[in-house]
DNA sequence: GCTAGCTATGACACCGATGTCATGACACCG
DNA sequence: CGGTGTCATGACATCGGTGTCATAGCTAGC
């Protein structure tokens, strides 16, 4: 590959010159800048990012430590794609500042966590971000002072900044829409309690119950840790039986996220029940490929992984300039409910009709 | 951030014998090399990798091109995440070689991809790999002589090193599967004729259907733009209800890829019928997300978007060091039939039995 | 006509590693 | 005891850009 002396040479003026053609530094003269651009063609020149940087002492390179690449073809994953579309929200926020955006896998092993680290600090890195692949809290080892960490879709107990979804309010925000749709009795069909997510849901739940005076009823809530390949499709199918048997039934399952609404699909079929008219299914993610192909396509409350992306490249960009720097208060996202033909408008009248189920 | 000579200084012995510690070069005495390793312990010291680089002229750096994380929002993809995974397969092929994949994102549009090409050259990479999001000739701008350059999932007119999947073969490995099981009425929905993908699997469909001497009856091929979100599912559903309405109609129906076959499920339990002993359904892409949720699981063929990874990353360590310099032979990557629960071994008997729906 | 000021350009040092070569201290051998 | 080889170490140049400073040529102003 050629360098900056080629040019020189071929151009016939001083290295300093063709650095000045390429940064429009100094003042050139009309007639060499034309000399010198030729020239530069001809080689077919790029400058060498490795010696800009060395002089410049900034590399330009933000570092991106996820596991969304590698771990995307474990069994089934509890999640969607979310730290996918986190990425795609960084890379979005940061592509406007010029920084290029270096990723690094985990391939699905945390323990590989501190020799990325040390990858990217031996590229200099102006900040980083990490990306978790579900709501939790992390652990990652110290960095030096002057490299900024931005934690995306996790927390830590040190308060490094962060991005978290605000599991709480969509849910309370979804179900809120629920009651206003007239329904009652609306059953919870969460996640694993240890997970933050459903913990955090839950507690959406019993909010939007409470604000509208509806008693909780601990018969319609239920932990199901639906993704386990043998346990959990048999699992989700005795949970509903239970609650469909109930007195007063649930006129909606609510579902931890759209996968698992999905599986309730293929179940309320094969249990002969018609949604949305004798019972209506509502999920949590808006992973499109899901919500919108089903039938009928699913509501749901968009959890907006690709706005946690944008708000954490902007506050590392905020970090890297400055500002900032003693912020600790965690950025909570937030998102639309999303209302699709799988939960029927009851209104005042709580009445069940049957009509044909397809219609145009 | 420190450097060499912070650390020798503060060892109190040259750069140049922390150097030989860094790289266990030269000889080094023991004393010395304790001393110089507390040091560079004390002084969180990292190497420069662009000075390492400019001085080796070599980054260890490879470019990946792709869209994979930037378009999955994009309304329902036609495809499931085949970049992804091909990236996954790279990262893996690469991770041995100590080589460090930087990944560039198409943000969805291809005329970037000439600015990411020259932003790899000025890192310098030492090889690149171009992935495309689904099967398809491509046109890249020419590259210098040196850095070698593999297409994966796609290919072009010059005959650069590409790894393609050999969608003819696996459809028709589905096919024999089927054939295998007792059908003869195999419906065909395929994805649009203008995709390598239809177009390819179509021959493969035919391919098996020849071989076991079952004539080809147009009635039961068709092409369906299943995923335009207005015209697209009432689109499928018109053609399965014109084929369950053919004097023969067919006994299994077999999908573009997995997306479509989850449709089809919703479809045919709107239309009433059971799968798998009314009907069965395939898909194509092993698209685990889909292909385990879906009750019943569905049976389809995966491509093996892992291992198009793996040997497009294998192909380009071997051109960059130097063999196969003139293989100008695509490499085709074929993957196994997964056989599920929906559809039925007719064997001999060719006799739809009606059993309850869920057994366990 | 001399100087101040501007334009266009180049010489040189430096960023942080490492390859090359030199050197000093020993050990070993004849 | 002198010569040779090995070990441990350092001085110095170099990779490809860019910041600093110097300088030559020209113009404008007094």
């Amino acid at each position: 590959m050629s360098t900056i002396y080629d040019v020189a040479r071929k151009a016939g003026v001083s290295p300093k010159t063709v650095s000045r053609v390429l940064n429009s530094d100094g003042p050139v003269g009309e007639k060499t800048r034309a000399t010198v651009e030729a020239a530069m063609r001809e080689l077919g020149y790029v400058p060498s990012n490795a010696a800009r940087m060395m002089r410049a002492q900034k590399s330009g390179i933000i570092g991106l430590i996820t596991g969304a690449i590698s771990t995307k073809n474990q069994p089934t994953t509890q999640q969607g794609l979310p730290d996918l579309f986190i990425v795609q929200g960084i890379q979005r926020a940061l592509e406007s500042s010029g920084m290029t955006v270096m990723i690094a896998d985990t391939a699905g092993r945390k323990d590989r966590v501190p020799h990325l680290i040390d990858t990217f600090l031996s590229h200099r890195v102006e900040g980083l971000i990490y990306v978790a692949e579900y709501h939790q809290e992390v652990n990652l080892p110290r960095l030096p002072e002057d490299t900024p960490l931005v934690l995306a879709n996790c927390f830590d107990a040190y308060g490094t900044p962060s991005v978290v979804p605000d599991d709480r309010r969509l849910q309370a925000d979804l179900v809120r829409r629920l009651i206003a749709a007239g329904h009652r009795r609306i059953a919870y069909l969460s996640l694993r309690p240890d997970m933050a997510a459903g913990r955090l849901r839950s507690l959406g739940y019993r909010d939007a119950l409470a604000e509208a005076g509806l008693s909780f009823d601990a018969a319609l809530l239920e932990h199901v840790d639906f993704d386990q390949p043998e346990t959990g499709p048999q699992l989700l199918w005795d949970t509903i039986d239970r609650m469909l048997r109930l007195e007063q039934p649930p006129t909606v399952l609510c579902c931890g996220n759209d996968q698992m609404a999905m599986m309730v699909y293929g179940i309320l079929r094969s249990m002969g029940r018609k949604m949305p008219d004798e019972i209506g299914v509502a999920g949590f993610d808006n992973y499109r490929a899901i919500a919108e192909t089903l039938y009928p396509p699913l509501s749901t409350v968009e959890l907006p992984y690709n706005a946690i992306g944008v708000r954490a490249g902007e506050r590392l960009m905020r970090l890297i300039s400055g500002e900032d720097r003693d912020d600790r208060s965690p950025v909570l996202v937030a998102g639309p409910v999303h209302w699709r033909g799988s939960v029927n408008e009851l209104r005042q009248e709580n009445v069940v009709t049957f009509r044909t189920l397809r219609e145009e």
